[in-house]
DNA sequence: ATTTAAGCGTTTGTATACAATAAGTCAATT
DNA sequence: AATTGACTTATTGTATACAAACGCTTAAAT
């Protein structure tokens, strides 16, 4: 693995906590590398914003509960759009991506009914398919690269999710309403499914947020 | 100038024909500085997707016109979600700032009756102030650094710009039903005007691309 | 006791050297 | 003449060394 792929996994996973600065000299010897490819490594991690650039250095950045609000806004957003605009564009090809995603997550929710984290993990996994099923089915190159940017920092917190199986049925409906909206071409409909849909996995996240004890990955507003 | 906006400013600036390979040295020797600096900066512009990786080093990316179609969607898709939030949330010091900028706007547009490309240049910046005022009061600071990775690509093509006063006159006609629109509250409307003003400036790009003498900036679909 | 200044240690920023790989050239063989 | 193979050159990727800047600790003075 990259000096990249290993410190934003460390990042994703909470192994940083949100404020510490990253010291070149320790990743490189904990990884057997030179300061050389962990400081390109930073840098990419820069342009994508989950360092914060000091005087000198960088450190893991805070995000906010506003800051998860603002991000899932702007998921919906580009997603919805992907949504509607995979209803225009999308083959037949494009088409049975999705469906085959979606039948994957029906059997993970089916597996889920004694709720441990591994399926949980599976599910996400699953999910994930899923919605970028539907960003290829676009027709628009562009906006995948905006999307996984937004997608990274929810994913931080994901460790913490928890979903009970009520709402991962809930989920699994709309996902098979924006799917029937895609196949049938209704622009308007799949962009507001995939709206709820987004919303949901928003309220859901914020809910928690509450509840998590691990507040260190959290800087509440104003500290 | 750091390394990083040296090469930027040279690939916007179409100094580099694209599908050309950035070598480290040469560039190094040019601006005065070892390779160590320039990799990072080349790191930064890969992220952001301006160059892109080859087995070995990069090379300048091309852009083709369904690529500035599909990042002006995007561009109409972002800009139009912070005007209507501009009208939600807008302070009244946002809106003194638009008000300033789009003054501005329209004092440069004045001076362009003799259509020369410095006062052009003007036009454009001051624009992009007015802009730049309307994410700021949109209430999410995530939008920015989105946005502000779709704008960069047009730039690259914005030497070729040419708008007589006919389109600069409509389009200040724009801007100022924007900004009432933002004014007033009226969310729907404000996001409704933005999208015809960037859809508007789409079109200009896509027409006068075909006129471009300097083809190298070009890579046609297929090729 | 508190605040300020100085010095030391740690860490970054930049340069450079070396090794590995890709690419280009030239020659030889079919 | 064309294609393949080997050799040579150029350029990248990584490591390391050195200098400068930052921060922290300690001591001194008010």
């Amino acid at each position: 693995m990259d000096a990249y792929e290993f410190i934003k996994d460390a990042i994703i996973e909470g192994k940083f906590v949100p404020g510490m600065r990253l010291a070149e000299e320790s990743l490189a010897k904990e990884m057997n590398l030179s300061r050389t490819p962990i400081r390109e490594a930073i840098k990419q991690l820069e342009a994508e914003g989950l360092v914060i650039p000091l005087k000198r250095g960088v450190s893991v950045r805070h995000f906010t509960k506003e800051d998860i609000r603002q991000i899932y806004d702007l998921r919906t957003l580009l997603e919805g759009y992907a949504a509607s605009q995979a209803a225009i564009h999308r083959t037949e090809d494009d088409l049975l991506k999705m469906e085959k995603a979606n039948v994957l997550y029906e059997e993970a929710i089916n597996r889920n009914v004694e709720s441990d984290m591994d399926s949980l993990k599976d599910i996400v996994e699953v999910n994930q398919k899923f919605h970028e099923a539907i960003v290829a089915a676009s027709n628009n190159e562009h906006i995948h690269f905006h999307i996984s940017k937004v997608v990274v920092v929810p994913i931080v917190f994901r460790s913490f999710y928890w979903y009970n199986s009520f709402q991962l049925k809930q989920s699994l409906e709309v996902h098979k309403t924006i799917l029937e909206a895609i196949k049938s071409r209704e622009s308007e409909r799949a962009r507001i499914a995939m709206h709820e849909h987004i919303y949901q996995g928003r309220d859901h996240v914020l809910k928690h947020l509450e509840q998590i004890k691990n507040i260190h990955l959290l800087k509440e507003e104003g500290k």
